[in-house]
DNA sequence: AATCGAACCCAAAGCGCTTTGGATGGCAAA
DNA sequence: TTTGCCATCCAAAGCGCTTTGGGTTCGATT
């Protein structure tokens, strides 16, 4: 009932432990007859090594760890997450590499990187979400773990390797885009600003703004958790403003949507009264329409960035002098049916 | 640099590997004195045991394997995923599991389990979306591999064990709360009807309307990927009927979202003109309202879903005999704002 | 004083695999 | 005929831990 092993196999073959082992590896003191002899016997048996036990003895765990952070006030998963660990597990799971999840509250995360250094259950990790200044990767470069951050830590001091968005760049390009369409009048409903990446979008809105000579409202600038009920509240906030908004800037497509709503609520039409240009993530349950995109947006897929940082990280394990390594990945701006030029009323 | 081990600390103590071991796991035959001695230079240290030695030693990996199936057609994440995990994982870190996750395309399932359960990286695993004949079942019956399943199978012929909404009930109840509000032109936007809660669901729909004597419609039932297009698609092609629904009964949020989007777009009120029940999985991400709900909804976590499986597939792997083992959970409905009697008009 | 248990501790084997450091045999070169 | 060298294979150690099966010591019993 329990698997063959190693052993056993070498027994009924009449081999030693040894040869099978060298045979299976690819080696090339083995004879060919005896080669495929072996892999032959293996295959009928469905024989796989046991990972345990090839870890403990190579020193390697053939295992990917990523910890999740829980913040314990608003009990968010980041809805990103299930998508970018698609992307990831795609990689591992064609290099042979197992994918280990840890479930950490915020407050506990060095500990948790201590223990998964400690246990030896992975050759690596990837940091989720960092912050401006993120105490995780001065941690993991102390305790010698391979690791890629997905995102940047703008005040980290240490080098680091990432695989990031070009946050500013597309928020300041979809700022712009409104700009040119004649709105002045433009809102951000931005993600929670402890996040680095939520930083670098508000430069990149500013920026844009500040580069036409357009004032900085605080008024029409908000942030916090990127769900649908948070843009229908920014919306509704500054449509009631004196002078309201012909535009939005969004952090995400459930924000995107819940200004919609709001929009639509007060009789407006998207793409004509008000438009809005939106980051899309390109989520496997979320998508921007089909063929046509609904929303303007810049659209950068977190899948993609799944798969990279993997590779990345693996490249990095098997070659630790390459590190750090940088990967820039550029959103592209599509052109949806939620942009127009700004009501003349409002020039 | 590297982590320190049994061996090291047991020479540093001057006592034996044996000695240090017994200490900290507590048994019975080591003096008092030498066990504080000893967990005091374990903590010092920030000793942990090597996971897979102890694993190798015990035979048991201490660790859960999820295998989330990737259907190459539409290559969806499925958006419960996430939260699922995250009910899992905490009850897994409590009880000192590591979580194992493959990323693995619907074709090679068979396969991946096989793979697992040869390689003994994991102790038991749980199944995610069933479908009404699930081959996966019979296969970890006939593995020995202890499994935990997230839904039901309806046509497994094998005992298994189960952690379940009782989604026809749900879905009953939903439906005569619209009947009871006057409508009669009710549409069902389902989910993917091969997952057996989605036939559930849509059991549960049909038996409410056939108990009032109300004929099934074919025109006002739909099934697909449960996304905010889906749902929109559909209102949209249901709206244009000679005869519209004048209530909607949603399997997602947002499914509703999109069927909510449309109604709006038709210049109808949510609410007052046409009514929507929703499912809500109560996803962290995507919260049905505030204090108030938005839609009136049949709501069930399905975070504690994950904290329900979990329990209940360490409990099985510490307690085999205890399978099969089945929870069912009973959603609750909640009633929101988007639901009201029906137009008089309609009646 | 001899005996007997507790109470504590340790040596060594073993989990399933890789890997080092030989053995063995056959064949070409000397 | 020897020597030397491949080509093949194997024994044994070791990865870091648990666990079996003793040892030792010491105070209490008889």
């Amino acid at each position: 009932m329990s698997p063959i092993t190693l052993k056993e196999l070498a027994a009924e073959l009449g081999l030693s432990p040894t040869t099978v082992s060298r045979a299976l590896n690819g080696y090339p003191e083995v004879n060919e007859a005896t080669r495929t002899r072996v892999s032959q016997a293996a295959a009928r048996h469905h024989y796989r090594p046991n990972t345990r036990a090839k870890a403990l003895a190579t020193g390697r765990a053939m295992a990917i760890g990523h910890v999740i952070p829980i913040s314990t006030q608003h009990e968010i998963v980041n809805p990103i997450f299930a998508d970018f660990i698609a992307g990831a597990g795609e990689v591992y799971a064609r290099e042979g590499y197992d994918m280990l999840l840890s479930i950490v509250p915020d407050a506990e995360q060095a500990r948790a990187y201590r223990e998964i250094r400690a246990k030896g259950t992975v050759d690596g990790v990837i940091v989720h979400g960092p912050k401006e200044n993120d105490e995780r990767i001065a941690l993991l470069v102390e305790l010698g773990l391979p690791f890629v951050v997905h995102g940047r830590s703008t005040e980290a001091k240490a080098p680091y390797s990432w695989v990031d968005v070009n946050n500013t760049r597309a928020f300041q390009r979809a700022t712009e885009f409104l700009l040119d369409l004649g709105h002045r009048r433009i809102a951000l409903v931005n993600g929670l600003e402890f996040m680095d990446f939520a930083i670098r979008r508000r430069h990149g809105f500013e920026a844009a703004m500040a580069a036409r000579g357009v004032p900085r409202d605080p008024a029409l600038m908000v942030q916090g958790e990127m769900t649908e009920a948070q843009g229908a509240h920014a919306a509704r906030a500054m449509l009631a403003l004196p002078s309201p908004p012909t535009a939005f800037v969004c952090a995400s497509l459930l924000s995107a949507m819940g200004v919609r709503r709001e929009i639509e609520a007060h009789g407006l039409k998207l793409g004509r009264d008000i438009s809005i240009v939106t980051h899309d993530d390109e989520l496997g349950y979320l998508r921007n329409g089909e063929a046509e995109p609904i929303f303007t947006a810049t659209r950068s897929s977190v899948r993609e960035a799944g798969r990279r940082c993997a590779a990345m990280l693996l490249g990095i394990i098997t070659d630790p002098a390459s590190a750090p390594r940088h990967e820039m990945l550029e959103a592209v701006l599509v052109v949806g049916r939620s942009t127009g030029p700004a009501p003349p009323s409002a020039r």
